[in-house]
DNA sequence: TTAAATTGTGTGTGCGCACACGCAAGAAAA
DNA sequence: TTTTCTTGCGTGTGCGCACACACAATTTAA
């Protein structure tokens, strides 16, 4: 049990006192370079770590992240990242990371600027947002340059200087992944019916990458096997139409054999067709949600994609304690698992998006 | 942002020392009723959380968890959980926790024995093992019992009061997943090959609840169309033997339409057909092992369930920390993910796997 | 009845580090 | 030359808590 380096050892072993090590370690200069040379090489040699918790108790500062999410209960998808940056929060909260939460309009660029202009008022130390609508994300990041507040992006990347790191999934393999799951329940042929439900605009990047990844796969499979016919309905929200529009699709298309809706409303599709009484029809969706989960344990749906919504949000936060109080450098791109999740292994993600 | 409530704000308000909260919050006694009362009574009021920094800073002791594992790279598959608990360590030094690691041959129970007792030896704070035999492993949970030491076990669970928490797989559901998983590439019908490549009595247990998982699944299924055919083979490194026994049952048997591997080692059967040219036969296995993750790459493997054994070391550890620092209580039982792999999202996992 | 043990309380020190301040010596400006 | 700045160091305090110790007031034992 050596115990461990201190400054005052360091302090010691140079010749010096602790405050000259102390303006060494920090940089903060005053210190001759003969002096500084001499206390970098006995760091080096007696191999000093720096005692974190000392650090962090004499440091004594709160710092306050800022999270600029999509309104909660607007959305069930979106609830999960902040809730996950909320938990996070509780278990970080010791080291004095604070959250200040500005919810926005899902659907309103403006309503995102004006949060985002409120939030940067408040002078967080950091900033954590999902850059939903692009111009405007462009906008706040030159603001975050500006004033110099390092960001974490999650949900969806940006190439942008002022992006610490981004947190999320990778669309494109995720649909890679699809296409492997489908392709082994349509028993070596078939259509795939790709549903995109969703408001033009919103997600549009997303969803256009899981479609190539889909197709890619396919392709090269077999092309003259698989085939995928895509639906845009922006209309999601009627289950009228909804069920009309799948029950022509399906009478046109006879080789249709499975749906993949590309994001988390695949239960509003399944809501949509509970009347329409035919052969069962494999559905492959996203995401954790209450409802999907329900008609996965119900058979309804027999593959969700999970894209870890809720780790996102709490790997943000967490991310940045890390950087915060252990210094740590962060990974510009943070890919998270695609779980596979059918009814036979739903419980432990359950469990897991619930705890972390 | 309202300063927290610090023992000193305590002491004022309940008109006493910051050492008499100090040794009501401790129960340290030496305290009488009334100012006991008063003092929680405060402590509620504020709501007081103890600044969990300043008090390891303060506490100021080592905490020591040894660590009884098999010998490392005896078995690919146990390096994993050892090098989860390596990661963990490096993570949460800083808080003074170190490993006191005691290796044991994985097919001798005598060594597991003597290995226990040594470590015991060292006085360590708390345990970490897998209860590998079970006469020597329940000897052990009484020895920690007298010196009160407690213990967190690993990879299979085992009924004591010393067991403070169990983190591992489920083998009765992961046996369930690998039904469902299964039973859609065998189109309708056909028999399952369960090949047990591993030493009577060393994991007896969960190999025969993943065949009850598996068999319950395809019976609720439609025991007409699904019947299993288990082998076991202790055998397992001598190729030849594999090759010829795995060929005379395909012959045997021409229904044989999938292999499940109940552990690990999916890989040694890979390497003993690779001559038997055939038609595809698809094998799920276990674990992300470098090997198994080759053929996964190949299309040789088509699924592996990832019990995330390098996983289980890292949460033993952590939760170690959360009870001796953060004074959380540790629910009894952790069961972990049974993650999918294929070879579509298998990076992901990997990463995982190397970083946590 | 006196000595010894116990109970109840406050004070003080240290954990390792961050940071403000003080102070001397030399450099630059007046 | 005197004054003001700058550079290069050391000292001191505090972060919030854990724990040892001191000491008076009892209570118990001898």
């Amino acid at each position: 049990m050596n115990k461990r380096v201190t400054i005052k050892d360091i302090a010691e072993q140079a010749g010096v006192s602790v405050g000259t090590v102390d303006r060494v370690i920090h940089d903060r200069g005053r210190v001759s370079a003969e002096v500084k040379e001499k206390v970098l090489q006995v760091m080096q040699a007696l191999d000093f770590e720096p005692n974190l918790i000392a650090s962090t108790l004499a440091f004594n500062r709160a710092i306050q992240i800022g999270v600029l999410m999509p309104q909660l209960h607007s959305d069930p998808y979106w609830d999960l990242p902040l809730l996950g940056m909320r938990r996070a929060q509780q278990s970080v909260k010791h080291y004095g990371i604070g959250l200040f939460e500005q919810m926005f309009d899902l659907f309103s660029p403006q309503d995102f600027k004006k949060s985002a202009l409120a939030l940067i008022d408040q002078k967080p130390d950091a900033l954590v947002f999902p850059p939903i609508f692009l111009k405007e994300s462009m906008e706040l990041l030159e603001h975050c340059a500006e004033v110099e507040v390092p960001t974490i992006l999650v949900n969806t990347d940006v190439e942008h200087p002022q992006v610490m790191s981004y947190i999320g999934q990778d669309s494109y393999q995720s649909g890679v992944l699809a296409g492997k799951l489908l392709s082994t329940v349509m028993n070596g042929s078939g259509k795939v019916l790709l549903l995109n439900l969703d408001k033009e605009s919103t997600n549009a990047k997303h969803l256009m990458d899981k479609e190539q990844g889909l197709r890619h796969f396919l392709a090269q499979k077999d092309p003259s096997l698989f085939t995928v016919l895509r639906q845009d309905v922006e209309d999601f929200d009627n289950p009228e139409r909804l069920e009309a529009l799948l029950k022509g699709l399906l009478q046109q298309y006879v080789d249709i054999k499975t749906v993949f809706v590309t994001n988390s409303r695949a239960y509003k599709l399944v809501e949509a067709i509970q009347g329409l009484s035919q052969a069962h029809l494999p559905i492959l969706g996203y995401d954790l949600l209450p409802n999907n989960l329900h008609f996965l344990q119900m058979g309804k749906i027999d593959f969700l994609i999970n894209q870890n919504a809720s780790y996102q949000g709490y790997l943000a936060i967490k991310n940045l304690t890390d950087f915060f109080i252990f210094k740590k450098q962060l990974p510009r791109v943070q890919h998270l698992p695609l779980d596979i999740v059918v009814a036979e292994n739903a419980a432990y993600y359950l469990q897991r998006e619930q705890g972390n």
